[in-house]
DNA sequence: AAAATAAAAGATAAAAAACTCTTTTTATAT
DNA sequence: ATATAAAAAGAGTTTTTTATCTTTTATTTT
């Protein structure tokens, strides 16, 4: 579905909202540990997602990552699109280039529906709501 | 979505069904040509399918890949589990292995709808659907 | 100003996926 | 029987994705 890059700026997203609570600022090394993900590849894609300004950084000391209160509201899609691309947008699930509404390859008007329902859950869930889901105690994000 | 190799085996199943028709056989050169893949890449693919029995395949002069009649019950889901495993069915989209019902992640009840439609797509679609749509001709699988 | 800290950037390496080429096996036709 | 055709199998190669290591730049603290 997903590229595992996707996957974790997803996680790195939802784990700097969670920790930028009470200001602080959090460490690549943090963000890391705190997801499960390889240092120096989430650091890459935090660069990433601060250079589409989904989250912020400083750098030097009591440096790092965090969210201000505009960045809560980013959705799943704008972080998978930073990532990804928009191809789940665009692309046929065959990968036929002229595939398209008019001239549609046999699996496209099945999942036109599928894909709707994906986009409408990508667009609608935003970070700020993952971060009320794991204040409420029933959702969790670590992987052991 | 599907890794590419599914994506050709998708087409070469619809095609070799679309062919097999007068009872005749298809080389992989044939298909190769006739989906846009690579043909030795599409060979292994083939095998794999012929191994899956999900189509059926011949030596010799004359031989080729066909299918017969019970072959063309095959579900989309069939096949995606033959190419690219089941992770559709098993995986955390954000590929936490401890996400579960009882332990979900944040985006788990979300994508549980989405996931619920793509597989009952994936599994309420055959082989011969797709033949018939494509008989239709208001559908197509050529790239251009 | 100097030292320390942390992200940014760049370069390299490992693993996986996609693709290609060669040889072997099996069936058919002559 | 022999030659031929086509898939099966095996062994690479290339490209992309994922991951690591090193150097540079910016910021803060002393």
């Amino acid at each position: 579905m997903f590229s595992k890059s996707c996957e974790y700026a997803i996680k790195a997203m939802i784990f700097v909202a969670q920790k930028s609570k009470e200001e602080a600022r959090v460490s690549v090394k943090e963000i890391a540990k705190g997801i499960n993900a390889p240092e120096h590849f989430i650091a890459k894609i935090l660069q990433e997602l601060g250079r589409k300004n989904l989250l912020q950084s400083m750098k030097g000391p009591n440096g790092g990552f965090f969210m201000e209160k505009a960045d809560l509201k980013t959705s799943l899609s704008d972080i998978v699109t930073a990532i990804d691309g928009n191809k789940i947008y665009n692309d046929c699930v065959l990968g036929l280039k002229a595939c398209s509404e008019k001239n549609p390859c046999p699996v496209h008007n099945e999942y036109k529906e599928v894909k709707r329902g994906l986009i409408r859950m990508l667009e609608s869930n935003t970070i700020s709501d993952f971060n009320e889901r794991l204040n409420s105690g029933n959702f969790f994000l670590k992987n052991n």
